[in-house]
Parts: structure tokens; C-alpha cells; sequence
DNA sequence: TAACGTTTGTTATAATATAACATATTTGAG
DNA sequence: CTCAAATATGTTATATTATAACAAACGTTA
């Protein structure tokens, strides 16, 4: 069972840090941000990722190696994502849209595959770098 | 300007690999695979596999890290794709289907954003592993 | 308190991907 | 054809991303 409400410490100190980025972060960017805090191994990052995401937290932006804070409140615990992505200045933005999340999770496929989750990644230009 | 047709001797060695390939393949995985063709390092695969997917050739499965042979002929030069994958067996199964293709081509971003590409990924178990 | 699950700390290593540079091959304009 | 440009190759080294394995501490709660 996963966690409701407490985090440990260092899945806060993780959290934090990605809350308050504009950005995607990588796992070694945030394990240098958070060495003054006593945090010294990838492995430490990567556990408390792990388990953020688990909460639904974050989410990893699969074709960054990259996460994000989760900015949608009712975004079910990561089983149905979409993000749209800035090809020239790495702006990811998650995509809230009851339509299309409704569409993708009840779409099925022909073969008789009954999905649990999807990722959607779009990518573009955003209106700054267009 | 991308190739129309012809692959160069390592992109072809490439290609075939991953065409015969029952599911998606790693990149050091096509490496071992080719040692006795005369490929020796990382690089030549990579490059290689950049060029395919640019071709539309073979698309990368982001969550994977693995590739996998375009089975679509009339997928878009890797323009909209999408997947599904069993969580179980790691089978993948690019979804050709005009319709889900047509919506998310058409989806436009509430915050002006005009997509050029998009990569969809559903998961959950194939029918052999429900 | 004792037992269990979870979190942490730590060292090492595996797996994935790119940089940089030298050479070879193909292609096409003149 | 011929030379220049573009593309592809070979090679060594290194960067980046992620996990394995083990020991210790912490926080339940029975
Ligand atoms: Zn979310
Ligand atoms: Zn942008
Ligand atoms: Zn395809
Ligand atoms: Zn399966």
C-alpha cells in the first residue's frame, strides 16, 4: 500500500526541489542541489523518485529522462498522463484535460489488450518560442 | 534532407536485427548481436538507429529504452505514434488506428501550443498474460 | 518489547548514451 | 570526369542514467 500523506524526509527534501523548479529535473541535477542537505548517492535520489511517483506526486518525463510535479490535483495517481513538451526550450507542461483523458482511458485496443495506464508526450513549440 | 530508400551497410545490419527481433530491442543488445558483422562500438549503433528512426524505419519506446520495428506503413515519418505494451511480457504493439491517430493530431493545448509530434504509450497486460 | 515494514546510508557497478577526431565513401554540381 | 560537400564509418574515451547489494536506523503496532 502506498503512503497517503507523510512523506520521509528525504522524499520531502526530493519533493521540494522539484516542486520548485520551472522545469523538468534530472536525477543528478537534484542529487547536486540536495548534497549541502546531507543527501550523497544516487541511490537516495532514485528512492525517493520511486516512491513519489508511486503517491502520484511527480512523473517522469519518459523521452527526458526528466521529472515533474504533478499540477493536477485529480490526475489519478499517474495512470493517465499527458504532457506537452517545448522542443526548443525544454517547457514541459502537463496537460489537463478531462476529454481527452477520458478518450484514452477507455480506448481499446483491437487485440484485446485492457489498459491500466497511459503516457501521452506531445511536442511543439510553446507560444514563447514559436 | 532525410534518405528515401537506400540504407547504408550499418543501417541495414541495424534494421534487419530489429525487424527479425520478436520484441523491442536494446542497444547493446543489437551491439552483441553484430560483433561478428564487424561493429564494435556503441556509437555505430546509435548512429544507426538515429538515422532509422529519422527514416520512420523503427520508433523508440521511451519507457523501454528499446526499439522496435515500424510495423505500420503508413505511419507518418514518427509523427504520431503509439504503443502498446504488456507489463508482464514486455511485448510491444505499435496501434495503427486511423481515428485515435486523427484526434490527437487535431488535440490542440488550451495554451496555445501547436503539436508537431506526439508519443503515446498504453500499458497493461497482453491477452497471453491476463 | 519484539517483530515487521519502511527508510536511510554507503559502496560498487551496470546500463544507456554522447563527444571528439580521423578516415572513408557516396553524391552531385560544374 | 573531377573536385567539393555531405554522409557514413571506425575508434577511443567519457558522460549520463540507473540499479545491486548489504548494513543500520527508524517507526509502527501487536
Ligand atoms: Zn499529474
Ligand atoms: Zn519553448
Ligand atoms: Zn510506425
Ligand atoms: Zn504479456
Amino acid at each position: 500500500m502506498v503512503q497517503a500523506q507523510t512523506l520521509s524526509r528525504n522524499q520531502q527534501i526530493v519533493l521540494d526541489i522539484i516542486e520548485k523548479a520551472k522545469g523538468p529535473l534530472k536525477a543528478y541535477s537534484i542529487l547536486f542541489n540536495v548534497q549541502k542537505k546531507g543527501i550523497n548517492a544516487p541511490q537516495q535520489i532514485y528512492r525517493a523518485l520511486d516512491k513519489l511517483i508511486e503517491m502520484g506526486k511527480i512523473h517522469k518525463i519518459e523521452s527526458k529522462n526528466a521529472f515533474v510535479a504533478c499540477r493536477n490535483s485529480d490526475c489519478e495517481i499517474s495512470k493517465a498522463t499527458a504532457f506537452s513538451i517545448c522542443e526548443s526550450c525544454e517547457m514541459v507542461d502537463e496537460i489537463s484535460d478531462a476529454k481527452l483523458s477520458k478518450y484514452l482511458s477507455s480506448f481499446n485496443h483491437k487485440k484485446g489488450m485492457k489498459f491500466k495506464r497511459f503516457n501521452l508526450e506531445f511536442f511543439g513549440l510553446c507560444k514563447k518560442c514559436k
